[in-house]
DNA sequence: ATGTTAATATACCGATCGGTAGGTATATTT
DNA sequence: AAATATACCTACCGATCGGTATATTAACAT
């Protein structure tokens, strides 16, 4: 595996088990087996690297949520595929996903909420936009998207952060729990 | 005002502005017009600060959340009820709740994350509690209390962060946002 | 007046922080 | 063969980190 990638793969981990202010550069570089100039040749600096290990996942990752987001016809199936995407990339890239998700929700000054906040409001708009194109055929949405997208996305959030904290739960993020997740969402608490 | 009060607002004012991980003890002490001994004097450590600082807040809050789940007769009632009274520990005390919130979606190891898990874990208990104590009235949410109670916690959460990133929009965490907060959380999109 | 305790300050510690100046071996291009 | 670019290195920087040994002051009880 080439240098940079070695990195990458090491930042991602050390970040998302201690935090990015909690890890230094110098701990990365010994446990890539480089020195510390090369960290900086590649990335020029710790935020540099931070941003790189997000655009690796988050870049993807919200592309294809956006080719989703198209499909406005069948809001159900939609929003069930979108869960769904969620979850996969909660379950495959655990340490990606965790990292994303302590990032959000850090100080706004902070480096790493400002690393990811572009990813975030991406994901943010991109909901938006899909509940408002969903309006003309579902009109009692009027007027609701912004209110609807957040806690969509909030109750994806909560479902993923709850597997992520009991122990290694992630294979309970299943496309079952997504169907229940997406049906509550639609039906609220007495659609079982 | 006595000086461990005011290393508390000190602290609890940049630990939400910069996170906590960002906030050097010297900052902390230059700002509440003392010398560092002095911080270690009362708090023993930087975590014992940040302890006390959570402790402030977040007892007092766990307590009377605590109060509102023995209320099990009315659920859409005691539902609003909580929601209302975590928007308006949100609205007061904007910078405690940003902490927390920052803090519970932290590395797991991060001295942050672990000084805030047992207020996390106080609340989702408290909120698992009710949902199985309002099962005999409510028969169809049997078995679905842990899913219920994470994704209630999640839809609270969700629009509070959703309140403080919009620059100051903390107003819009009103009563009336409380009650579309719960109705939808109770029937689902469909139920303007 | 004196001893005691609580509440501060002075001055310092070793460790680590992010970052860089400057050099070198190797591969590629001209 | 000369020039250039790539991919690393050794060695070091000033600043800041959390924390402390020790001295001093203020308040109060005896």
């Amino acid at each position: 595996m080439d240098t940079q990638t070695r990195l990458l793969d090491v930042a991602l981990s050390l970040f998302a088990q201690a935090g990015y202010e909690n890890v230094g550069t110098q701990k990365i570089v010994t446990e890539a087996e480089v020195k510390k100039p090369t960290l900086y040749y590649y990335f020029g600096s710790k935020q540099g690297l931070l941003a790189a290990v997000l655009e690796r996942f988050y870049g993807p990752f919200i592309k294809e949520l956006e080719q989703q987001g198209q499909q406005t016809e069948d809001l159900t199936g939609a929003l069930e595929a979108m869960v769904n995407h969620y979850f996969e990339a909660a379950r495959t890239h655990p340490e990606a996903y965790r990292l994303g998700l302590s990032l959000m929700y850090a100080s706004a000054q902070s480096e790493g909420f400002q690393a990811m906040q572009p990813y975030f409001q991406q994901q943010r708009q991109l909901l938006s936009d899909f509940f408002v194109a969903v309006v003309p055929r579902h009109g009692n949405l009027r007027g609701r998207h912004d209110f609807l997208s957040v806690a969509f996305l909030g109750a994806i959030h909560a479902q993923i952060t709850a597997a992520f904290s009991d122990e290694v739960a992630l294979d309970g993020l299943t496309s079952d729990h997504a169907f229940r997740t997406c049906k509550q969402f639609i039906h609220g608490i007495y659609a079982g």
